[in-house]
DNA sequence: ACGTTACTAGAACGATCGTTCTAGACTCTC
DNA sequence: GAGAGTCTAGAACGATCGTTCTAGTAACGT
């Protein structure tokens, strides 16, 4: 049996994946961890926000860590992206479509709310962004060209375990893998920056918007 | 003054965007919309749950109606997704980065959870990858490509807001915008089915998603 | 004028929230 | 074996949660 701070931060990271940071309480958690209030603030005095930077890093790293094993194992750049989207289908339906990571929906909870927060959740995002970005540098992008791509493939990553887990439907997972390494293996063939216009879409968006 | 009816929803939606579903308590609610819990559930009797429906559905047919406008406006399907993502730029630009839409917050939080909720969400994403399948078939795209095509570039949507709202910056958009606008022009001039190879990551992942 | 319906008002309910606090049970060191 | 950490145990706190309920006002058809 791991030791008490480690429960804690397991039941907590697979309650974060459920429920969200609001919708977890700390009952939850120690009843989880099967541990006590006082074990809890002793090892968290911080509360429920230092539990959750905690739960944010370790989560985090710990799926940064996952990449660079599957990107290890890949030929390419290209296929560690679409060996990565794959095995996150396959997770989540072993897990009958329970979240996979909970720093996406703990970010959207918190992002205009608590600062502290916000900065280890964008410190996660920005560790996941540069690792992939090292693998499409390394394979001859460059660098402002690796980091848009990398950008680009977190933030549909993160897109796609939503569609899917709301979808209960795994296959949004891997055509959005497809997709995503159709995408690099383009740019890798031409990497040329391409500056889209932007056009009079704005005034639209915010008239639209607080409807 | 609009009605108390569009007044909660209204700032329901608005707070949810902040603080999601577990994170809006009922009594902010009443306060923004200047409401009495008396006129709350005297318009849905069926409690928070119920309005949270309410405002998933409401705007998400919102936005379904922004793309759609800007969708029109656009020479073609790419110049759309382009636009529609600079336009959501401008918005979190102009919004101190306070989210655009309620609905992905919200289905995290209860796609494990609510299963009313859960559909409600689903409807919505369902809705706007149609809405862009269509554009993309009406431009001469084969409908299985069209849908998995605008599939990805709604989970990239989606997970570029979170993305930019956690770094507070809205280049995160408009990058991935404009690699959306890429892999769709690709897309277009070469309407390829690409199946992808599963590779044997999937052990990987199970092995590291609970820590 | 009257009854009916639509809506507002907010006190009150039990449950649960995050946090604090005191007390006890284990280690170790000296 | 005394004392100082380290960790566990859980009762108790005030605050706030979603919901219910009763009472009241406004508007309208007849």
């Amino acid at each position: 049996m791991p030791d008490t701070r480690t429960r804690i931060l397991t039941a907590t990271g697979e309650l974060f994946r459920r429920h969200g940071f609001h919708g977890t309480s700390l009952k939850q958690v120690t009843q989880a961890a099967a541990a006590t209030t006082g074990s809890l603030y002793h090892f968290f005095p911080g509360g429920k926000d230092e539990l959750a930077r905690a739960v944010l890093t370790t989560s985090g790293t710990a799926y940064q860590e996952l990449f660079e094993i599957i990107a290890d194992g890949a030929a390419t750049p290209a296929d560690a992206i679409s060996d990565f989207f794959d095995g996150a289908a396959d997770t989540l339906e072993e897990h009958d479509f329970v979240d996979i990571c909970p720093i996406g929906t703990v970010a959207r909870e918190v992002a205009s709310t608590d600062e502290t927060l916000r900065a280890a959740s964008q410190a996660v995002f920005g560790g996941w962004i540069d690792a992939a970005a090292r693998r499409f540098a390394a394979a001859g992008l460059p660098a402002a060209d690796a980091n848009e791509l990398a950008t680009t493939v977190v933030a549909a990553l993160d897109g796609a375990i939503v569609l899917a887990r709301t979808a209960r439907d795994a296959g949004v997972l891997r055509v959005t893998g497809r997709n995503m390494r159709a995408l690099v293996d383009a740019r890798m063939r031409a990497p040329v920056r391409n500056t889209g216009a932007n056009r009079a879409s704005s005034a639209a968006h915010r008239s639209r918007a607080t409807s």
